[in-house]
DNA sequence: AACAGAATGTAGCCGAGGCTACATATTCGA
DNA sequence: TCGAATATGTAGCCTCGGCTACATTCTGTT
């Protein structure tokens, strides 16, 4: 997680103090880098595998619209997470590399240790997708310290 | 989680077949319905313990701004969720009772698989609150059972 | 080489969920 | 009781992540 929070745009003063209860809102603004995240993570695995991450691919991947595609990877790009030149295909900077690494380990993780404790394999596959945006990295500590245990 | 899904608004026609990989969309559109669930959650919470669930207290405790909380009152109130008359505060509807005791178990469930993995309390509570919106029926099942034989 | 079809990109729309600013209603204390 | 403080509600704006429709650019075949 701690690794995207690039900024945060519409964030401007809660005028009292924090007052103590706001657990609620961090789930809900760590949503936002979730979709960068599965971008970055899907692209990796695209170009690792074919060698090319076209829009249209991407597209397909994520059952989303072309256009949807494209305006996301454009917010990639203004992330500093992927460079693209027009018909190019889309590739990961440095930074956008290093998300995916961490992305892909903690989704492992999160599979790992819901099979672990017994989930049945596709359920396993299929929440982990919503789950792992949601974990911490105290969080994914104590996944990987039960699963060495065990 | 099977009980709210109330329609699917956004939703018009995905021209060729769901193809099989769209196992991101569906984490994502769960996304809609789990703010719902952390109002009527939080709704029924205060209901329950002091007696009044106010816009103004709502707002607060979930770290927005009040109009915030005021709309989003009225999509539960369209929802069929809750019902509220000006300044008498909020009350939930036999489906929205319903929907808190259904959240509020799968919270507990999430959370104390958590702690039973060894995440700290604190990350364990806060955790689960993104990541119960999440959890299958089949997932929660998994680990009811892992509780039980724990 | 040219053209049809596919891929890519642009424009503009929508709803959800945020916000601020302002308006109105209620309540409480002097 | 009445006036200020507080709570509630409305209006309008924003971004994000969807979509469709249309425009443009490649590309592969003939």
């Amino acid at each position: 997680m701690s690794g995207l929070m690039i900024e945060s745009p519409t964030h401007a003063a809660l005028p009292a103090e924090p007052t103590q209860a706001s657990r609620f809102g961090k789930a809900r603004s760590a949503q936002s880098g979730a979709l960068l995240e599965d971008y970055v993570e899907l692209i990796s695995d695209l170009l690792a595998s074919g060698g090319e991450a076209r829009p249209t691919d991407i597209a397909r991947r994520l059952g989303v619209a072309h256009a949807t595609a494209i305006k996301t990877i454009g917010r990639l790009k203004r992330e500093g997470l992927a460079v693209a030149k027009p018909y190019r295909g889309v590739f990961l900077t440095e930074a956008g590399e290093q998300l995916a690494v961490r992305v892909r380990a903690r989704h492992r993780l999160v599979v790992d240790l819901l099979l672990a404790v017994g989930v049945p394999v596709e359920a396993a596959e299929s929440d982990a997708e919503g789950i792992e945006h949601h974990v911490s990295d105290v969080t994914l500590e104590a996944f990987a310290r039960f699963l060495r245990r065990s």
